[in-house]
DNA sequence: GTCTATATCGCGATAGAC
DNA sequence: GTCTATCGCGATATAGAC
């Protein structure tokens, strides 16, 4: 034990991520009050700042930090051929990415007003580059003539909001299997641009 | 004019109801103070629990509000005969009364962890009755071999959040008019379920 | 019914001892 | 790196004058 008894350096940082991320989720950033998170990793509300410049860089990282895995976990993942063999590997990767985290998910849609100007562009665009991603598939399906979408744009957007969908409602442990919920939107999918 | 100046009992309070539905939708309900709805009023803050007993009450009156909107302008509608037109008119009524008015709809999503628990149980149960209407109707397409859903539950929440996404990116005025939108998302709809 | 004034409290952030 | 103490501010809600 060659470290100073009291000093965490190396711990205490992504403690401090997990309780913000836990009580943003719970009550909301601007209910949630530093010394509430302070209180929930075990330290003073001035520690804090050794981590943080402020409360705003804490909800920032949280966002960007879970667009940055989803991005990464997207582009991980493999490339299948044909458009709708692509829009189910999307649609299995988009339920069972946002059913692993559903804090981070939770706050990324909830607390973008609680973003400064600055940070909300970075966000949104990062969220663009995925929503993008989804309307490839729907485009190349379209000029393939194998789906038939009015308008890939809102197809998109609407694909995305009934995948997302999900969150509010599952509990793992409950009457359906990851994998069979999956299988029900992924019918629900198919059917809605063929 | 028989009213004494500086008394607004009839107006004040409503008044003070938009100020609120407006400022809560911006910022959020935790981000708003008393003073600001005041000052969009024109009053002390003092002077608005002459109209509510506190924020709290403020909060619950415009959900509270919003979902007896809903429900009742969903019993005002005519009732189609068959499962089909009765999907078709619930997809268009729920567009249209979503997209009349995103501010009532926006905090009815993101505000109800702000409500007390007695509160939240009562929003909570009239949502269930709404979502209980889309469900019957799938109920009944099923069991007269209409539709073809795996899970009518998770179907209704699936094709709610569909619909209800429209709010977060439409705008009048825009591309597409909300008719267009609508019969956009009745072919997903009725593709998805048939 | 609205005003001014205030009680009471908690906030984000910082300073300086250890 | 964490602590205690504090600054400056703004919050909800109430009291009492008009």
């Amino acid at each position: 034990m060659a470290r100073t008894a009291g000093s965490h350096s190396d711990i205490t940082g992504p403690r401090i991520r997990e309780a913000a991320l836990r009580l943003f989720a719970q009550h909301g950033y601007a209910a949630v009050s530093m010394r509430q998170i302070a209180k929930e990793v075990g330290v003073q509300a001035g520690a804090l700042y050794n981590y943080t410049p402020d409360k705003q860089s804490l909800l920032f990282d949280l966002l960007k930090g879970h667009m940055d895995d989803l991005l990464t976990a997207r582009a991980a993942l493999k490339k299948p051929d044909t458009p709708e063999d692509r829009l189910e590997t999307f649609t299995r990767f988009h339920i069972g990415f946002h059913l692993d985290r559903p804090e981070a998910v939770f706050i990324s849609y909830m607390e973008l007003r609680n973003l400064t100007a600055e940070n909300f562009k970075i966000i949104e665009d990062l969220r663009g580059a995925y929503e993008s991603e989804l309307e490839d598939i729907l485009r190349d399906g379209r000029e393939q003539g194998v789906f038939h979408v009015a308008d890939t744009k809102i197809t998109t957007l609407a694909i995305i909001a009934m995948l997302t969908g999900v969150n509010t409602w599952y509990r793992s442990g409950g009457r359906l299997s990851q994998e069979e919920v999956e299988t029900i939107y992924w019918d629900m999918v198919r059917k809605a641009v063929t």
